[in-house]
DNA sequence: CAGTGGTCTAGACCACACG
DNA sequence: GTGTGGTCTAGACCACTGC
């Protein structure tokens, strides 16, 4: 046996299911269901609710039961905010703390997310875009700022999944990121603060704007 | 009897007591003390900090038991910073779209703020100090960017409490804030951000400084 | 190889929605 | 009412700690 902490596991799992899509957002999250699909009992399940409730993916409502966290146009416009308030900080701090191995992981990332992109395997740029943003966070070294943006992330990815992640987006990311890795090579702190704010502000419109299109087809299920 | 949803109950609770200062930042909390204490029995302590640890408040180490979040001096640089970089995104929103009605709440909650001031009740300055941001996300509409930023709030309330609020501190933010509301009645968006940007570095460096000062007492139990 | 304390299961209880 | 489904209690089980 020894399947060992069944709530974190079922925790870990649901996130990773709800951001697979496999529950469509704003959609019940039930109880007994959940038990059976993870084959343990009420409890657990709960627990996860509840950690997945402070973390903002699922919202609770007494004697009414969990549900996933609706995603409209407000909520998309908050959390890239959001976003780009947090990049901007980080890559202040990351300009003035990062070290050479920093600077060469950010540099192997970027060449295999371009290699990715001349391939045309857009999971695999989205995938070495989030190490590349990994890196500079860990070189900003603000775990607090890094815990709020790892959900949000989450859920970006999950979104730029769900409504297309094209070649004409990858294109500007790689600009932007080769801007980026010669600010904080300079120690440019000024610059890399407008460089990432400005990168995070692009996905935002991106993102608008392919929701927008999208709208309507909001069911995931 | 009808306490209605003990789990949720038990979370405020627990979470104003942490606050409070019933238990030391870093401090073990112990489920049965906490059943006893909460007339409750396992299962809605152990929602409850599961919840707690969602928001960022406690950590749950598996088979190891639950923390208060342990508080050192690079977290308060942590969460100052993020709280520089949030509440300048809110002062931009915030003076794009504030309306009458906010603004004269504004005005009288500065007013109630200084009153408070000058009668030296340096609590009342710190609610009131905290209603004035409050109108100020109110009206920037963020719901997730306050929902990130009301648990850092509480936390940072609760370390003024520990480390003492005086009058030179209260000093400060009478003038910043009244600069704010000239900023945001003018709908002076870049104005407001570098003023509530400024506002909170004062804070974060005023808060550093003191905690230095009282370091080693850092248990409060 | 106990003791302490965290974790889970099973099942009863109860709030709310519907016919 | 009846049913669905959320919530809680009691107690067994098990992982780690220290004698």
């Amino acid at each position: 046996m020894s399947v060992a902490i069944a709530a974190g596991a079922v925790c870990a799992q649901l996130r990773k299911d709800i951001l697979a899509g496999l529950f469509a957002f704003g959609g019940r999250l039930k109880i007994d269901e959940l038990a059976a699909r993870y084959a343990t009992s009420h409890m657990p399940i709960r627990e996860a609710l509840r950690q997945l409730q402070g973390e903002g993916l699922v919202t609770v409502e007494p004697n009414r039961g969990a549900r996933v966290r609706k995603v409209d146009i407000e909520f998309i416009r908050d959390i890239f905010d959001l976003r780009v308030a947090l990049e901007g900080m980080l890559a202040r701090r990351a300009a003035e703390r990062i070290d050479q191995s920093q600077l060469a992981r950010l540099s192997a990332i970027e060449e295999k997310l371009e290699a990715s992109a001349a391939r045309k395997d857009f999971t695999a740029v989205l995938a070495a875009n989030q190490a590349f943003h990994a890196v500079i966070n860990e070189a900003a070294g603000n775990v607090e700022a890094i815990r709020v943006l790892e959900v949000h992330w989450n859920l970006i990815i999950a979104l730029w999944g769900r409504h297309g992640y094209g070649p004409d987006r990858a294109a500007g990311v790689i600009s932007d990121h080769r801007q980026l890795i010669v600010a904080l090579r300079a120690r440019d702190a000024d610059g890399a603060v407008m460089l990432a704010s400005a990168h995070a502000v692009k996905a935002k419109q991106e993102m608008l704007r392919r929701f927008e299109a999208t709208a309507g087809s909001a069911k995931a299920a």
